[in-house]
DNA sequence: ACAAATTGCGTGTATATACACCATCTTTTA
DNA sequence: TAAAAGATGGTGTATATACACGCAATTTGT
């Protein structure tokens, strides 16, 4: 085990589990809007776009499921795209239904952001080492499925 | 060709390592939101509550630096918390800071919210396992440090 | 066919997050 | 000592997040 150091971070506030993943999480998200600045986008929005652009078409609740992102943060989160001219959403054939598409702006944006991303990938990648990367990774996914826990609800 | 839809979106969905996080973040957050819920407080709200208890007072600024938070965020963080009563605030002898406490309240309040922690905390610890929480206990630590990364800025 | 259950979605409300900008107060410097 | 520089904090604005609630459309059960 390499040393690891105490850093700047003091010892008693690495305690919680869960305010560990957050201040990774808003570290890792300034990074990576910060990256991808230049293309006017920030990462929930490229990954919307990103993930709009593999599915060609869904409804509201589909993407989320797809983005793994609760609705109705979901339908808020499309509005800075909508207003950018980004998406287009029209009422579906069940008109519950909302059928939410890149436009051809939108798919501009997603390749420009792509670009940007691509550079931010590889400099975590170079950061952590593959093997640390890829091991953190097992461990989120593991995280992200503690609500199917059996010791919870 | 059959479609293989189960495929294509979890693969694609995981190769960011920003979302990959938020993701976990996410759901960390509800499950401890959740388990915290009889005390009335978020995590966040406990763990300053906490932070606060361990310094006796601090201005606004030393303490944002040891959540290691935006100030700004932290401002606005506080709100709820002397809404509710559990921390005071006034000016300090410098009187462009202010000097932050908890009240008797805040102190009973962080009780009451400490022991639901501990049942979250050892049900993650439960869950993951102790050496990969250790794992990624560490690994979240580097991501923290990105920002210093010399590839940045 | 009609009532009931289900599904899909939007909004009200509240917290969490942070950048840009500004006001104020203190310390340093010319 | 007056001006410049620095420190401290608040607000405007915008995005991100999700729970509770309610409305409208569809599907299901009888």
């Amino acid at each position: 085990m390499e040393k690891q150091a105490s850093e700047v971070a003091p010892k008693q506030s690495n305690r919680c589990n869960c305010m560990n993943l957050r201040r990774a999480s808003r570290a890792i998200t300034q990074f990576y809007d910060d990256t991808l600045k230049p293309s006017g986008l920030t990462v929930t929005q490229l990954s919307l776009l990103r993930h709009l652009g593999m599915l060609k078409t869904a409804t509201i609740s589909e993407l989320a499921k797809m983005v793994q992102i609760d609705r109705t943060t979901l339908n808020r989160n499309m509005k800075p795209l909508i207003r950018e001219g980004f998406i287009d959403i029209r009422r579906g054939r069940d008109s519950r239904t909302r059928q939410i598409a890149l436009t051809a702006q939108g798919k501009n944006a997603a390749i420009r952001g792509w670009k940007l991303w691509e550079v931010a990938q590889k400099t975590i990648k170079e950061y952590m080492g593959n093997n640390d990367l890829v091991k953190l990774t097992q461990l989120l996914l593991k995280v992200e499925n503690i609500a199917h826990y059996n010791g919870k609800n």
